[in-house]
Parts: structure tokens; sequence; C-alpha cells
DNA sequence: CCTGGAAACGTAACCGATAACGATTGCAGT
DNA sequence: ACTGCAATCGTTATCGGTTACGTTTCCAGG
């Protein structure tokens, strides 16, 4: 049996404790002018009611909630890592955190629902908003910060230094002889996806290495979309001797494609991914890949969007974070092994 | 520079399209009244002013909202599984969901506050919400689902079958020929460590084995909780051949432990975990465990909620899903290998 | 022409809480 | 005793949207 006890509102406090609601309220909301003598009275009331505040009158007639807002596509780990980081700033702020997903996340999708859920949460709710992974700039009345946005948003972010980063992890590969190297790329709308190409691109171009085309696999971040398009690299008669993803996630599904099709993995494949998810230490072999701190990106996104709710804003609107390398057994020299 | 509009109300809306705000409404909601020609007028002044209903002056007004919540205690990949499972269950089912998370949840936090932000969000804002480990009953005005609720509780709850699991679990190692088995136990005030402690006893007496409440540490589901419980049980003289840990996490601090004290696995030591994430199919050697659907989980808890709010229920109010055991490389025979 | 009734729409109360404002009281200063 | 000020507390407008109810409009039928 469900207990669905009558919820217990202001007014029932104020009944209760003989008072007014406006007292009630100075009372919750620890204000001036008040006798110790009623206050006792009233938190008497509260503690005999049960009575808690509703977050929703709450924000509806106030302006700050000390709630902060998080929209997100979808979970993956990515998002996860990113959630501890945020969580992590916000420990101890006062502030608390709402994570607003909706019903539509599989199938297909409306494009405009992250507008949508930003305006309806923003509206009161809460004092400010987190995005990851946006389709666009915003409208709202509250500040938002975007982790890794769109292409040419101006807006408040937290971003990887994507192009360094996906350098970095060509050139090692280049570095161990590879020169047929495939790319998995992400989802072309976003910033991170466009500068991990460029990196793709400017690391083969500097060595001297033409890029082509069609080792070239348009994916979209989600692991899944990257399964075809490694078995398309893998199956050619002229297969890659190296595979750069995005993203580990879908790093990781080009790992298992290569296993399923008898590759062995660095022997005759090398694989990078980026991103440095908790998964990629654990595979075997150890994946490669570039390690972006997600938790990091969380941490600096819930701390740039305090100050901004706080209005103690002083550091550049665009934090980028560095990347590093994480070499571990998915790559060696390939198979013909001519070191250059 | 952040772009701050004033927000549209419904108001705005109203006077653009030269009605009242009771119109407005009415076309918004689609309800019957409203002639097509000011429905055509009504819905070109939403769109020119790009206007979105209030979440929260909606549900301050109304009862349904179509918004369930969900109240985690933290962000492991437990949860993250979970939150998968439920939002499949809630894909294109009309209803949003809200996941609340506080700030206090690293530090010392104060032992109500899962009550108090059910009170809070269940005040208006939520139709019925989730909870995932909690510390006790509740009192809401609208139904709550536990997952894994505390030991005795009667509430709505979705649970594995702990008992059954960890009987198998251990069976598994006494079939291999262990007799000395190790038990990390969960936090004790919830009915899922009770049972799978339960199981380990209930394993060992069938088989005749004396439990010997040294081997037996006590954890809190927290990985970290496992780690120097694993060392006092690893650095005994008379150290067990084999682990068994209430969940995988600890599991994981149980292999990380071995390989810091020189222990090889599974040749000197058989690990088993309970659980099943992800990062279990990955370690080195792959953990043997006790798989629970946590995305079923998820998604059982889901449609059970759903179906509590929309009051069409007729399931038993304790949902108990099937675990199986899952061997991987972390077992093996003790080292003396005396088959029975 | 009058009436009945349904369709269409506006008015205002209401949800729970907050805050500006006004009213009351107590007390010190003169 | 009178004034002034501060402390205390109630009244009420307000946030944005919903809905019960009342009002107006309009057309068909008598």
């Amino acid at each position: 049996m469900i207990e669905v006890n009558a919820p217990v509102t202001m007014s029932d406090v104020a009944r209760a404790a003989g008072v007014s609601t406006a007292t009630v309220s100075r009372v919750v909301n620890g204000h001036y002018g008040v006798s110790a003598r009623t206050v006792a009275q009233v938190r008497s009331a509260i503690e005999q009611l049960g009575y808690e505040s509703s977050l929703v009158a709450t924000s509806l007639r106030r302006s700050r909630t000390n709630v902060l807002g998080l929209v997100a596509h979808s979970f993956q780990s990515y998002t996860a890592e990113v959630l501890k980081g945020v969580m992590k700033a916000l420990s101890r702020s006062g502030f608390d955190l709402i994570i607003y997903a909706n019903s539509d996340l599989y199938g297909s999708y409306s494009e405009g629902w992250e507008q949508r859920h930003l305006t309806r949460l923003s509206g009161t709710l809460t004092d400010g908003c987190i995005v990851v992974t946006p389709w666009g700039d915003f409208r709202t009345r509250t500040p938002v910060v975007a982790i890794d946005p769109v292409r040419g948003s101006t807006a408040p972010s937290v971003i990887s230094d994507n192009l360094a980063g996906a350098t970095t992890a060509v050139e090692h590969l280049l570095g161990l002889g590879h020169r047929r190297i495939g790319f998995i790329a992400g989802r072309d709308s976003l910033a991170s996806a466009w500068s991990r190409e460029e990196g793709y691109r400017a690391a083969l171009t500097t060595a001297g290495v033409p890029v082509d085309p069609t080792l070239i696999g348009r994916g979209d971040f989600n692991p899944e979309s990257a399964t075809p398009l490694a078995r398309v690299l893998l199956q050619r008669p002229d297969p890659p001797s190296a595979i750069f993803a995005a993203s580990d996630g879908m790093a990781l599904k080009v790992l298992e494609v290569a296993r399923e099709l008898g590759f062995s993995v660095p022997r005759d494949l090398s694989v990078v991914g980026f991103d440095n998810i908790p998964e990629s230490a654990l595979t075997q072999p150890g994946l490669t890949t570039v390690d972006q701190s997600m938790y990091q990106l969380g941490y600096e996104a819930a701390r740039m969007l305090k100050s901004l709710v706080t209005g103690e804003w002083d550091e550049p609107s665009q934090i980028v974070l560095p990347t590093s390398l994480v070499v571990r057994d998915s790559t060696a020299p390939p198979k013909g092994a001519a070191r250059p």
C-alpha cells in the first residue's frame, strides 16, 4: 500500500503555529523580524507536521533557487564522468543539481528538445544550466555553459584541446611508421568532432602523407555508428594499418570488429581512441587514447556556471583544457615494420 | 556575452494574439472550445515569440505533470546502468525524467536528504519517484518505487534475487574445491547486502563448511571500503583461497589489492563479484560475477512507477529479477587443487 | 420575433510561497 | 504624556499557468 499523505503546506504550518504564512516563510528562510518565541513555535510546528518547502512554489516566486540544471542528450560513460565532475564542483556549495532528460531520447527525436528543456528549466526552476552536447546556441533567461559546444558557438563553454590531442595521436601513429591511417569521425556539427578531424588532417599533411578521403568514415560519436564503418574499412582489399577513432566508444567498437574479422591488435592493426573513458584502461589490449578529463570538463563547467550565476565572473568565457596521449597496448609499428 | 531575454509568458502570447490567457492555455493543451481561427492566431503568436510553457508554473497548478523523478545517492556505474533502463522504459511514453542530486553528496551528508528531496519533488514537480539506494521508507504524496530498498521495506520495489545469486556464486567456489572463502559485505542496512550475506552463509552451511566470522569483512558497497578489508584478509598468515565480494566495485578493489600484494589471480586467489558492471568484463583477468541486470532493474522500476502513476497497477508490488552466474577468468581451483 | 442551447471566450479564483508594504506594539527619550 | 523608532507580524499583490464558472455570441427551431 502506498502511503499518500496530503501534502503539508506552509499555511498548514501557519495554522498549527497560530501565525501567518509570512512569518513561517521568514522563519524558514531565517529572515529578520521574528521573535525567538515565535521562531520556536513555528519550528516545532514544522517538525511535527514534517513540512518541507515546495521547490516548485519557491522557484516560481523567487528569482534565485540555488538549483543548477544539466541537460544531456544521452547517458554514456562520457556523461557519467562529466556528472561526477559537476557534482564535485557543486559539493557543499549550496547549489543542488537537476538533470533533465526527456523521454524521446531513444527513437526519432525532435531537434529542438534541448532548447525546449532549457527554457522550461530556466523559466524559474534553475539559476543556470550546463548543456552537454547541444545542437546550437540557446536563448535563455539564465546563464548557460556548454560542454563541447557546436562549431562556431561563442557561448560560455568548456572544451578540450581537441586539435592538439588529435594531432598528437596521429603523430604517434606516424612515428610508429603507419602511413595508411583510417579515421572515424564524430558528429560533425560539434566543434570537438571538427577539431579532431582537423588534427588528423594536419598531422598527415605535415608529415607529407596525402589525406585519403576513402579512409575517413563518418560516425556521430555514438559507439554503434562505428561498427559498420570499421567493417567497411577493414574489409577493403587494402585495409589501413591503423585507425584513429574520434571517441573511445567508437574505438572500442573498432576493436570489436577487428577481433571479429580476425585482425590481431596491435599486430595487424593499431587503434587509437579519444576521451580515455574508464573502460579503455580495462580492455584487452588496453586502448591507446587521448586523455581528456571529462571529469575536469564537468568540474570546470560547474565552476564557471557557479560564478556566472553569482555574478563574480572574471575568467575567459571559453576554457580550453589540455589533453594528453595515453599509450597503451593497442598501437605498435605496422606489420611491414619499415621504420622510416 | 550572455543573451538574457526576458522570459516569454503566457500573457505575452495572449496580448500578442489579442485573447485571454485562458484561451492560450486551452490552445496549448488542445482543449475544446476554441475556434479554428483563434487557434491559428494563438499558434502564430506562440511561434513568433518562441513561447514555452513553464514547467514550474504548470506543475504548481496541475496535479499531473508527466514528469517522473529519480533520486540517487551517487553516480557510479551502477546508477548509470539503472538510468539507461529507466530512460528506455520512459522513451516515448510522454513522461520526462528529472534527476535530483544534492550538493552534499561528497562530504558528511545529513541522513535525511533523500526524504527532503523526495518531498520537495513530489510536492508538485513530479508525479512519482524512483529511489535508488534509500535509507528508509518514505512519506510522500506521490508513488515511490525503490530499487534495492532497505531491509524490511514493504514499499513498491524492484530487486534482484540476491539470495539465489550469492548462493550460486559461493557454490561455484565450493565446486572448484575452495573451503576457506572470504566475504566482503555491503552496507548492511540494505536488503541486498543482507541477502547476499545470507546466500554466502547458506551455501557454506549446506556444504558443511563452518562459517568463519574472521573471514567476513564489513564493507558498505563503496569500492573504496573494500581496499583495507581485502588487505586485512590477504595479509593474514592463512589467507582465504577465494574471496566473494558483495559488489563488483568492491571485487575490483580486491583484484587491485591482490595484485599489489603479489597474489596471482586466479592461481593464488579466486575472486567473485556481484553486479556484472561493464568494467568487470574488461578487467584482466575478467571477473567472475553474478549478473544482475541493472538496466533491467531500472527498466522495471520505471514501468512499475508509470503504472502506479497512471493508476493501472495490477502486478505484485515487489518485483524480483533473476540473477545468473557469469564465469570468467578470476576463478579457478585452489592451489592445493585437492578436488573433493 | 422570441427562445433555447451550444459554442466561444473572458473573469477571477487558485496552486504555494515570497516580499513589499502597512499596521500594531513596546520602549526609550524628552 | 507624547513622540519617534525599531521590532514584530499580518495583509496582499505577485509569480505563470489552469480551470470553474459566467457571459456573450450566434444560429436553429418554434
